[in-house]
DNA sequence: TCTTGAACCTCTAGTTGCTAGAGACATTAG
DNA sequence: CTAATGTCTCTAGCAACTAGAGGTTCAAGA
């Protein structure tokens, strides 16, 4: 049995994130000792790792919980997991587009600053002038979105 | 004079955020019409679309506070400037080389899906065994921040 | 056995950048 | 004049944690 501390140090997840997984029920509530301090077996560890792997790969933790709750169902067909995983994929593949549109934006600003006095800065030109954009009216979609 | 609702409708910054934008003093408070409501002049309009221009390439509001300050100060040397630019734009490289990551195994594990049961499949099983990874042990590095 | 210090407990509140809703007042078109 | 729309303030909520206060438990050394 693992102390939350030793939990939290093969995983890589803090332990206040344990608890705070626990609270919001993405893991179950730990067993207690004499002391009430909670105690982890293998199959927590295994969750909280596969948690922590998803999150790493940018999976919402609704969407965690879903793909926690179908690998509970091993027989069922894994349909619904192939359309979880490649929902986030297309949002990382939009995520990546949007970021290199920001970053063409971003060089052309600052290639072109002067160096000089703020009066003369492109930046500050262009930040204030959404007409300097590289495509006039729609130039950045809006950058809003995690990850 | 524009009320507010014509000046989000000329800025594409909703109503709200606007207001919002007033409590956290990013905007100066507004004057008020015989009736409590608010009204705006052509300076509001520049330093809010310059706010939105900032937001959509991702710059924290934290950074405009700072850009806003410095564009006030003509005269100063515009370093300070490109000193935030430039970090927003190594953010941004930063995030698109880690979402590139993310991308990657995402496609890995999509593609080894069998389509068959959920005891079968392999975005379970890689969630769930960090060692399937490409790089096995970081195989990546934490997905966290915005963007 | 006692003691010290690290690790643990619960609880509340803060972070970022908004968004949603309630209930009341203002303005404007017909 | 009335009805519809717009605006006001206020509070609370979102994701996914993080930080801190104030107190308890555990493990190791003297």
């Amino acid at each position: 049995m693992l102390t939350i501390g030793k939990l939290a140090a093969s995983t890589g997840v803090k332990v206040p994130t344990i608890r705070y997984y626990e609270q919001i029920e993405l893991l179950p509530e730990a067993d207690r000792s004499a002391g009430n301090q909670r105690l982890y077996g293998q199959s927590t560890l295994d969750r909280l790792a596969f948690i922590r792997h998803a999150r790493d790969l940018g999976f919402t933790l609704d969407a965690i919980r879903d793909l926690l709750s179908l690998s509970d169902q091993p027989n069922h067909s894994c349909a619904a997991v192939d359309v979880i995983a490649r929902k986030q994929l297309s949002e990382v593949e939009s995520r990546i587009l949007r970021l290199t549109t920001l970053k063409i934006e971003l060089e052309r600003m600052l290639i072109q600053c002067s160096g000089g006095r703020i009066a003369d800065c492109r930046v500050i030109e262009v930040l204030g002038d959404h007409s300097l954009c590289v495509s006039s009216d729609h130039c950045h979609p809006k950058a809003e979105a995690t990850l």
